[in-house]
DNA sequence: ACGGCTATAACC
DNA sequence: TGGTTATAG
C-alpha cells in the first residue's frame, strides 16, 4: 500500500533509468546477429511456442506484445528470433539476466545514490553531484553539451519540428532559467553521460526520466523509448498529470486504481485534485489517503534507498493445470531443485557481498480436485534458514509437511500412501529473507571459503562468461546419494521426521572432520536460537490437527534448533552415514570465487580502468569505516546496525567455544556491543499508521 | 486450469 | 515474527 511520506522543500534531481527491453538486449549481446532483427524472449518453449516475456523494439512494430504466444508471434511476424530463456533445473533461470543487471548497477551507481528497483531499473539521486557541477561549470557558461544531453526530450518546451535541437540547447543554456531547471539540466547532463557508459561498457541502451522526484521520474522515463531520456520541469507536472490515466501511475494499476475508477470516478490524476485529503483519507486512510491527495499535485517524497543488491533471493515454479503434482515424490524432488538454485545464490551472495539471509519460507499452492473453488493458496511457512543444501532441502520438505497437514487439518483430507488423492500442488517457491551483511571484523570467516574448491554452478551453467574449469568436480558431487531425495513412505518420514526431543533427532551434528568455522557457518542464522524461542518455533512446526497418516510427526526436532546439543556417538554415526557430510560439502561445493561472472567481469572493468562492482557495492552501501561495529553502515537498511544489533542477540553463545580463538574473539567482538536491541523500525517513526479501512 | 518468475513493501 | 496481500515488470 502507498504509504505517504513528507517531501522536503529543497528541490532533488532523481533519475530513473531502465533499460530498454532487456532480456533481449541480453540475448541479443551473447548472440549479436540477432542484432537489428525482430526478436523476442521466450519460456517454455513447449506449449504453443512458449510465452513471451520480452519482446525488441523491431517486433513490436508488427504488434508483436508480451503475454502474445511464441506461435501468435510467428503468425503476425513471421521473421521473429524466439530465443528461450535459460532451464536449468527443469525451470526458468534468470541468472543471466539478474548479472546482466548488476553489471548496470555497478555503472549507473557511480555518481550519486543508487537503488536497485528491479532486475532492470534504478533510481539515482544525482542532488549532490549537479550542485557540484554547477558550482564548478555553471551550464550557461558551457560552451558544448553533450550530443545525447540535446537529444533530451523536455516536457512543456514547445518545439518547432527542425528548430528542436535549437530549443533544447537553449534550454540547457538559459542563464535566466528556474534554478529548479538549472537542476535538471545538470541532472540530465550526467545521466546522458552515464547512458553513454552503460552503453559503452554494456552495449545496452537504456532511457531515463529526470525529475524533482521518484514518482515524475519514473513516469518520464517510460514516455520516450528507446534509448531516449525525458526532462519533467517543475511548470510542466501539472499538465503533464491533469490527463494522465490514473491507472498509469505507479501503484494505480491495479485494484487501488481500479477503486478510485469505480467508486470516485477518478479517470486521471487530474480528477484527484478536487477531492479534499480528508475526503481520501476517509475513503482510503490516512496513508493512502495522503498519498493520493500528493501525487495528485506531482508531491513524492519517497527517498532513493541506497541499495545495489536484493533484499531477498527466491526460486519458485508453477505446475499448472494437468502439471500439477499428485505426489510428495513429486513435490520433493521439485522442492530440491528450488532449493539447490536458492542454495547457490546464497553461496554467490556469501561469497561476493558477504551476506548471509536469515528467514528461509516456502510458499505452496494447490488446487483440491473436483473442486475448482477450494482456494489454492497454502499458508506460507517459514523458518531460519540454515545454511548447507540438504538442510535446506531438509527444512523445506518439513516446513512442506507442516503447510499440508496444517491445511488437510483444516479440511480433514486424507493422505496416504504418498499421495494427496484430494489435492494438486500448482506451485512450490522457496525464499531467503532477512539478509544482514556480516561486519567487516568477521570477514576472515571467508578465507576459510576461499580455501576450499568450489564453482558457482548454476551461474557456470547460465553464464557463458564463467569459468568453466571448475564447474564439473562440484556437481558430480552435489548428486550423489542424498538419502532424502527417494521417495517417501510413510515409514520413511516417520523415522526421518520423528519428534525427536531426545538427542536422537539432532540434525545439527558437529562434524570434526570439517572446518570448524563451518560450524559457525551452519550456526550463524537463527538456527542457534535462545531457548525460549524455541516454544514458539515449535509451535509453528507442530501439527495440532486431527489425526491422519502424516499427523505423528511434528517435523521438526527441537534439538535441531539448538545448533549445537548432546550427541551420542551412535547419533554421529548415523549422520554422518545418512547425510555424510554431505551438507557440509555441499555448502562449501558451488563457490568458486574464480567463476563468478562478477568478477569475470570485473576484469574487464579493470582493463577498462573501472573499478569492480563487487568493491563499488562494498563502497557504496556500507563504507566500512573502521573496524570497530559501531560505524558499520549495514548497506541495505539505513538504520545502520539497529536491525543487525537486534538479530545477532541470536547467536547461540555455546557455538563460540568451537571456533578457533582468533574468529572467537572476532566474534566475541561484533556481539559484543549488540547486548542493547534497538526495536524502532523504519518507516513508523514519521507517521503515525492506521490500519486502512478500504472496500478493495 | 496456462502469464512465469521474481522481487518489494505494508499491514496485522 | 510470521504470514498475507498488493503491485510491478
Amino acid at each position: 500500500m502507498p504509504v505517504a511520506r513528507p517531501e522536503s522543500s529543497d528541490s532533488r534531481v532523481i533519475a530513473h533509468i531502465d533499460m530498454d527491453c532487456f532480456y533481449v538486449q541480453v540475448e541479443q549481446r551473447k548472440q549479436p546477429t540477432l542484432r537489428g532483427h525482430p526478436t523476442a524472449v521466450v519460456q517454455y518453449n513447449s506449449w504453443k511456442g512458449g510465452a513471451l516475456i520480452a519482446v525488441g523494439y523491431e517486433a513490436r512494430k508488427y504488434g508483436v506484445k508480451r503475454s502474445l504466444r511464441g506461435d501468435e508471434a510467428k503468425k503476425v511476424c513471421p521473421d521473429i528470433h524466439l530465443v528461450q530463456v535459460p532451464v536449468a533445473r527443469g525451470k526458468a533461470d534468470l541468472s543471466v539476466y539478474r548479472n546482466a543487471g548488476s553489471e548496470v548497477v555497478s555503472i549507473l551507481s557511480r555518481k550519486g545514490r543508487c537503488e536497485r528497483a528491479s532486475i532492470d531499473e534504478v533510481y539515482l539521486d544525482l542532488t549532490e553531484a549537479v550542485k557540484t557541477m554547477l558550482a564548478e561549470n555553471p551550464p550557461e557558461r558551457l560552451e558544448t553539451i553533450s550530443e545525447e544531453a540535446i537529444k533530451s526530450h523536455v516536457l512543456g518546451l514547445h518545439l518547432d519540428g527542425a528548430k528542436a535541437r535549437d530549443c533544447v540547447r537553449e534550454w540547457f543554456l538559459r542563464s535566466d532559467a528556474d534554478h529548479r531547471d538549472k537542476l535538471l539540466a545538470g541532472g540530465a547532463l550526467i545521466v546522458a553521460e552515464l547512458r553513454l557508459q552503460v552503453l559503452r561498457e554494456t552495449e545496452f541502451t537504456c532511457s531515463a526520466g529526470i525529475a524533482h522526484n521518484k514518482m515524475l521520474a519514473k513516469l518520464a522515463s517510460g514516455m520516450n523509448k528507446p534509448a531516449q531520456q525525458t526532462i519533467v520541469p517543475y511548470s510542466s507536472v501539472k499538465k503533464l498529470l491533469e490527463s494522465l490515466p490514473i491507472k498509469k501511475m505507479k501503484q494505480l494499476g491495479g485494484k487501488l486504481g481500479t477503486s478510485l475508477q469505480a467508486d470516485l470516478g477518478v479517470n486521471t490524476v487530474g480528477d484527484l485534485l478536487q477531492f479534499s485529503v480528508e475526503k481520501l483519507q476517509e475513503c482510503y486512510g490516512i496513508n493512502t489517503g495522503t498519498w493520493l491527495w500528493n501525487i495528485a499535485r506531482g508531491i513524492c517524497g519517497e527517498e532513493v534507498q541506497s541499495r545495489l543488491l536484493p533484499k531477498s533471493h527466491g526460486s519458485g515454479k508453477t505446475f499448472p493445470g494437468p502439471r500439477a503434482l499428485k505426489t510428495v515424490s513429486a513435490v520433493q524432488k521439485w522442492l530440491y531443485e528450488l532449493c539447490e538454485e536458492l542454495n547457490e545464490r546464497l553461496l554467490c551472495d556469501l561469497e561476493q557481498n558477504k551476506r548471509i539471509a536469515r528467514t528461509f519460507t516456502l510458499h505452496a499452492s494447490a488446487y483440491k480436485v473436483n473442486d475448482s473453488e477450494s482456494l489454492k493458496k497454502f499458508p506460507s511457512k517459514s523458518c531460519p534458514l540454515r545454511y548447507g543444501i540438504a538442510k535446506i532441502q531438509e527444512d523445506a520438505l518439513n516446513l512442506f509437511h507442516a503447510v499440508l497437514r496444517e491445511y488437510v487439518g483444516i479440511y480433514h483430507v486424507r493422505t496416504k500412501e504418498n499421495k494427496h488423492h484430494e489435492w494438486a500442488i500448482t506451485g512450490l517457491s522457496v525464499s531467503a529473507s532477512n539478509i544482514v551483511v556480516i561486519p567487516s571484523g568477521t570477514h576472515s570467516i571467508m578465507k576459510y571459503f576461499h580455501n576450499q574448491n568450489q564453482s558457482c554452478t548454476s551461474i557456470n551453467k547460465s553464464n557463458d562468461i564463467c569459468n568453466q574449469d571448475t564447474a564439473s568436480l562440484s556437481s558430480s558431487g552435489l548428486l550423489l546419494a542424498d538419502p532424502q531425495i527417494e521417495t517417501y513412505g510413510d515409514e520413511a518420514r516417520a523415522k526421518d521426521d520423528m519428534p525427536s526431543l531426545s538427542p536422537d533427532g539432532d540434525g545439527t551434528e558437529v562434524c570434526k572432520d570439517v572446518p570448524v568455522v563451518m560450524q559457525f557457518a551452519d550456526n550463524l542464522g537463527p538456527t542457534s536460537i535462545e531457548t525460549e524461542q524455541h516454544g514458539s518455533m515449535e509451535e509453528s512446526f507442530s501439527y495440532s490437527g486431527s489425526e491422519n497418516d502424516l499427523g505423528s510427526k511434528p517435523t521438526q526436532s527441537k534439538m535441531d534448533f539448538l545448533g549445537t546439543g548432546l550427541k551420542s556417538e551412535k547419533q554421529k554415526r548415523k549422520f554422518e552415514k545418512e547425510k555424510g557430510n554431505t551438507s557440509i560439502l555441499r555448502f562449501f561445493h558451488g563457490c568458486d570465487p574464480c567463476s563468478f561472472p562478477e568478477n569475470a567481469r570485473l576484469k574487464t572493468f579493470e582493463e577498462s580502468g573501472a573499478s569492480s562492482s563487487g568493491k563499488l557495492i562494498q563502497e557504496n552501501q556500507q563504507p566500512m569505516t573502521g573496524p570497530t561495529l559501531s560505524t558499520c553502515n549495514m548497506g541495505q537498511d539505513d538504520f545502520r546496525s539497529d536491525a543487525w544489533r537486534y538479530k545477532t542477540d541470536e547467536i547461540d553463545p555455546t557455538v563460540l567455544n568451537e571456533l578457533p580463538p582468533e574468529i572467537q574473539a572476532e566474534v566475541r567482538a561484533w556481539l559484543q556491543p549488540q547486548k542493547r536491541a534497538n526495536t524502532v523500525k523504519r518507516g513508523s517513526s514519521i507517521f503515525h499508521y492506521f490500519s486502512r479501512t478500504t472496500d478493495s
